[in-house]
DNA sequence: GTTAGCACTCACATGGTGAGAGTGCTAACC
DNA sequence: GGTTAGCACTCTCACCATGTGAGTGCTAAC
């Protein structure tokens, strides 16, 4: 029941556009119903609040706005953060001086990957006032670098297997003899004459190639079963899309109004705890290669739909991509939040750029 | 105002006893303050209810019950749960059935370490519906087994450290000048001589017993830096008392009526973030050498007083010790939690005691 | 020491009321 | 046509008053 003619959202005149970001920002800031006499008050546009209200209820008929109740102000819907993001949000970028001081940061840290992780989300959550994520750089498909047996105890060693991207995994591993540090030195360097720069499928086929029972020494079974650990080790990894998801400022996101309820809490936390789906997440915003942001309903699990994800790839296509971002409630700075990831994101691929040069 | 001379807690009388030991255990089950016509209804005891009554005045005045408001049932205070896990508390064991089943568990697990932590930390979490908690086994002087540097990029190098008790560290090295694998296998070489076996205190005596500038080759310098960054992560190492704290079912706590408003849910959260108290508690548990409970307001942090931790060592006294747990409402199954603790507790030190017999 | 009986207290659910916020509509205006 | 003032209307929320039920504390008798 409009009153005028329905406009189709992709062209929005320019006060509706107008209105719509205002309310948005206004509810960003506020997190309570915005009315049409607080947005002529706030926010200068030459025209009366009977005027506003007859936009407000276009609006709301293209499902941009929602009503809580009659005599309530207007609430942005998922759609209409959705055209916010892609239509109205205005650039923003971090200032200079966050910028200097979050560079700054990251020299300070000690050079070891994880850092950088734990460095990221936290940024991101410090930034935002949302919750900050970050994944590992986890390479397309996974190569050896390096391999050591360590001998832990007569019938045990532990391999420990460098990646050629900087990541690193150890394997326990059953002996079937009581094996010497030299004997096992000895199989180590068999092993990586045969698996350095290989993925698992190359090494698995190299290991079928071996000389059969005619030769069976006890380094060549011993090489064998290394072999298949390191294998099970491999594929592991190659399957496993979030390898460690770090993240931080859960607590900000809990305490934001629309989660005052517990069950609500939970829900936010189950979010987080679904690695399935955010997994599923972070595959199509590698694959894709750019930042991506999923609003509230827009997330399949029903313990999604009362939050948004802003998530950026970053590393070097085609080899180790990780990413980075965060998650909070619906009511996002968005284009802070778009403006943050992207800045660490950036920041993140410099690193790793660093690192493989 | 007691009507009753005041008996000191330490010695309540059989009835007083049965009867705390009823509210308790009711309390438990429903969550909701205990009568005492509920009492007698449920609890076979051959009296009244006023006499009943007239016993939970006097438990009530020793500080083992509380009382929501006048027309309000009874509810334990922490000293009435002290009192009950001290005293009251029947024993309670795992059933064989369960017992069974975890350590089929543990058996099909990989046989990588943090796979165990993972596992018992979700096993106790499933068998208390509690949070579980678990640490890993951290050495109480870490000494090296082995170290590998890894060429990642010319100026820069992996160092992988493997601890004697199965633990590993990487950590990047910045070199001065361009440098081979051969180049660093020499100086990982050396390395080796100088820090096997020992700690950080002997490797730092090694490192500056050696030849000074007089012989100041290429590999010299590179041992030096490299036995530096060694101590900086062997250092760090020692120093933290949480190396890794993994938890599961969380979600069941915040799940539970006493958390039903979001800020006592972030209290919870805000609880497990808390890793300096908790350091300083597995700290103590792992002097203490045997299993503690700590009730709500006996733990200081504001955050922790309305949770109960269980928590046990495992491991090898002087060897590596790590500690498990649960973290739960005060009103929490303590003999079940107790036992399950107990058990999964033992089963890690097994584990351990079988890698580093 | 135990118990029945009863008065008392308090939380909680229910319903009614008034104030305030904000809309939607209409009619006039430019 | 779009814009606006004005006003009726709706709905939430806070407040209060009331009744009910649960459970105690006390007293007097056993």
């Amino acid at each position: 029941m409009a009153r005028r003619p329905r406009r189709t959202i992709g062209s929005l005149d320019a006060r509706s556009g107008a209105i719509l970001r205002a309310v948005i920002d206004e509810y960003i800031g506020s997190a309570t119903p915005v009315s049409s006499s607080s947005l002529v008050s706030h926010y200068p546009m030459g025209v009366s609040s009977a005027t506003v209200r007859n936009t407000l209820s276009d609006l709301e008929a293209l499902g941009l706005l929602s009503h809580p109740h009659t005599s309530a102000g207007r609430v942005p819907t998922d759609e209409g953060y959705r055209y916010y993001v892609q239509v109205l949000a205005d650039e923003w970028s971090l200032p200079a001086v966050e910028q200097r001081m979050i560079r700054h940061q990251f020299g300070q840290v000690e050079f070891v990957s994880e850092h950088w992780f734990r460095l990221a989300a936290s940024t991101l959550a410090a930034n935002t006032g949302t919750a900050g994520l970050a994944t590992t750089a986890k390479p397309q498909m996974v190569r050896v670098r390096r391999i050591d047996l360590v001998s832990v105890q007569d019938r045990m060693a532990m391999m420990v297997v460098v990646f050629r991207e900087g990541t690193m995994k150890q394997a326990l591993q059953n002996l079937p003899d009581s094996t010497d540090q030299e004997q096992l030195n000895r199989v180590a360097g068999l092993l990586n004459l045969l698996a350095v720069d290989r993925t698992a499928d190359e090494i698995m086929a190299a290991l079928s190639d071996l000389p059969h029972e005619s030769q069976l020494t006890v380094e060549s079974d011993l090489l064998r079963r290394a072999g298949e650990g390191l294998l099970r080790t491999m594929r592991e990894f190659d399957a496993s899309v979030i390898d460690d998801l770090f993240s931080d400022g859960l607590l900000n996101v809990m305490a934001a109004p629309e989660f005052d309820r517990s069950s609500k809490v939970r829900q936010v936390f189950a979010a987080l705890e679904n690695r399935a789906y955010l997994g599923s997440l972070v595959e199509s915003v590698a694959e894709a290669g750019s930042i991506q942001v999923f609003i509230g309903h827009e997330n399949r699990p029903l313990e999604m739909q009362d939050v948004s994800l802003i998530l950026a790839p970053y590393g070097r296509v085609g080899r180790a991509v990780g990413v980075v971002g965060v998650l909070g409630p619906t009511r996002m700075p968005y284009a802070q939040a778009i403006a943050s990831v992207e800045f660490v994101s950036g920041l993140m691929s410099e690193l790793v750029e660093h690192l493989y040069a």
